[in-house]
DNA sequence: AGCGATGTTCGCCG
DNA sequence: TCGGCGAACATCGC
């Protein structure tokens, strides 16, 4: 389940589980998984310990001596760390058994995830065209980052080459609450349209990495609650109208959320 | 049983 | 070369 407040959740987690322990093997389930030949990933990483993790979007970064493992999650990945003995989660992909008889194990149900080593993470940040961290952006990156940008503000939001780490969900609910509709070009939001949305994407995404990510939790007074046809904004009590974008679907308020 | 899904990439077009 | 757009990708749960 991973946008950026996921994938920071999931670092917490990585750092509290499988730091500093030293990597006996390394078991691949499904070589689809990677981006790198098999041999390569496991030679890499067995023997070695993780060191660090660095979170980019909805990327991780795990230093491990010198090296970097890349981890992406798709629409589905997760991490589960558990003890020998016990039941593999479903949907394993790879499997890293730690010498403390632990295993970590990175599952990607749908196999939209990506595993990747690299021997620079801000290289391979660079090659991909990432855009800046939208949590630890600053106002000055996210304005260079729009600059020429012709979409709607709702494309440019999940475009991880403008903007790393919102997507569908969190998007909805930093237009929701920046109260700009969905399609408008970006290019015509006034100053203080960008300043508010500056500001929101960080409060949202902040909100999200307090509640782990775990949306089952949040506010009845945000948008992500009420994604769901003919479900009335918690606001205005207008029906949210539901469209269809890059083959996706957002929800806004009709009300709120006024075309410029 | 068909559709939809918290994501990315590729190919086409201007 | 760059940006925008739509289709494709894999697979499972509702």
């Amino acid at each position: 389940m991973p946008e950026l407040p996921e994938v920071e959740t999931f670092k917490q987690y990585f750092e509290s589980t499988s730091l500093n322990k030293q990597i006996k093997n390394i078991k691949i389930k499904d070589t689809r998984i990677l981006s790198i030949e098999e041999n390569i990933f496991i030679n890499t990483l067995r023997g070695k310990k993780f060191n660090s993790v660095t979170r980019h979007g909805k990327y991780l970064f795990v230093e491990c001596n010198s090296f970097f493992l890349v981890m992406h999650f798709g629409m589905t990945g997760d991490l589960e760390y558990y003890r020998r003995g016990e039941e593999e989660p479903k949907y394993s992909k790879v499997l890293f058994e730690f010498t403390n008889n632990h295993i970590l194990s990175y599952i990607s149900t749908r196999m939209f995830g990506k595993l990747d080593i690299t021997d620079d993470y801000k290289k391979y940040i660079n090659k991909n065209r990432l855009g800046p961290d939208a949590l630890t952006m600053s106002y000055e990156e996210f304005l260079m980052s729009l600059k020429r940008r012709t979409t709607n503000v709702k494309t440019a939001l999940m475009n991880q080459r403008i903007i790393c780490g919102i997507g569908n969900i969190y998007s909805d609910e930093i237009l929701f609450r920046t109260q700009i509709n969905p399609l408008t070009k970006i290019n015509i939001l006034q100053e203080y349209q960008l300043k508010e949305l500056f500001t929101n994407i960080k409060e949202i995404l902040k909100y999200g990495i307090r509640k782990k990510g775990n949306l089952a939790t949040y506010s009845s007074k945000l948008i992500i609650p009420h994604r769901i046809e003919e479900e009335n904004c918690p606001i205005c009590h207008t029906p949210i109208k539901r469209y269809e974008i890059l083959g996706r679907h957002g929800f806004f308020c009709p009300t709120c959320q006024k075309e410029n």
